[in-house]
DNA sequence: TCTACTTGACCGCTTCT
DNA sequence: AGAAGCGGTCAAGTAGA
């Protein structure tokens, strides 16, 4: 595939507006009547961001890594570790991907993992049945969309061998379809998505309670009386900034590599 | 005390050189 | 073929009920 390194475009992108800068800068000195200074300050300060950006990019791609071996690769050729995964797709058996608004399958899950997954602002997060001491060998990844966050990508793996017991289940008082969640390390998430699988109906998924938080209380308050788990259903909204959202809705790759290529660190000093 | 979640560590697969 | 990176899973620690 012949997609272009986030740095790439960084670069690019940033490049264009650098010359859109310097040519404001030129239109503003050239500008009669003559503009006041700060307007033409205002011009030369985003040239230098521009300028601190693009040395801070290629900064940051020269040293990325091993296997960066080729002097035009910040721009041609695209590092393997700064595009999206294509290594492992795991469960080479038959599984599905669903993309969905909301987590909640009918099924009872329970979170076992968590991980941070290269090239995406994203973290993944895996579950498998909560029925899985009765047999159940179903598991699922649950990862935001790139292009929608407040969207799912849920991949199913195995089938779900406890049919009966869950069916029984729905005759139990509806859980509560949402709780907050709360601590997370991830950053970028705001919480952490701990559906395990409410035997939710569309109309009840509209109504979660969609919380945009830092640090919300951890909550598991809200148990759902079954065999071998409570259940208990969550959903986050992560705190995307604009520049995030921006990039969210133009690019396939992920906005994380830009952010580590960016050093931003380095940038405001 | 029990249950479920978090998260660091480990294993094994994939890719690159 | 070996090295390195990464995804998936495990399990100890922790927190809430």
């Amino acid at each position: 595939m012949a997609l272009a390194t986030p740095t790439a475009v960084v670069l690019e992108l940033m490049t264009m507006g650098q010359q859109s800068a310097a040519h404001l800068g030129d239109l503003l000195r050239a500008a009669s009547p003559p503009v006041r200074a700060e307007h033409q300050a205002l011009a030369a300060e985003i040239l230098r961001c521009c300028d601190r950006v693009i040395a801070a990019v290629s900064a940051g791609a020269s040293d990325k890594k091993r296997k960066m071996t080729d002097p035009g690769a910040t721009t041609c050729h695209p590092p393997a570790a700064a595009m999206p995964s294509k290594r492992r797709v795991r469960g080479a058996e038959a599984h599905r991907e669903v993309h969905a608004d909301t987590t909640a399958d009918g099924f009872v899950w329970r979170k076992y993992g968590q991980k941070d997954i290269n090239g995406s602002n994203h973290p993944r997060l895996y579950y498998r049945c909560a029925f899985r001491g009765e047999g159940c060998a179903a598991t699922r990844r649950v990862q935001r969309s790139q292009e929608e966050p407040a969207a799912f990508v849920i991949a199913y793996y195995g089938e779900h061998t406890c049919g009966a017991a869950f069916s029984q289940q729905r005759a139990e008082p509806q859980p509560p379809t949402v709780v907050d969640s709360g601590s997370n390390a991830w950053g970028v998430f705001g919480a952490v998505d701990r559906n395990r699988g409410s035997p939710l109906m569309p109309s009840l998924a509209a109504e979660h309670d969609v919380r945009r938080h830092g640090e919300a209380p951890r909550d598991t308050s809200q148990r759902w009386s079954s065999p071998s788990s409570s259940s208990s259903y969550s959903e986050v909204e992560l705190g995307a900034s604009p520049v995030e959202g921006f990039l969210d809705g133009n690019f396939d790759w992920e906005w994380e590599t830009v952010v580590n290529s960016l050093r931003f660190g380095d940038l405001l000093h």
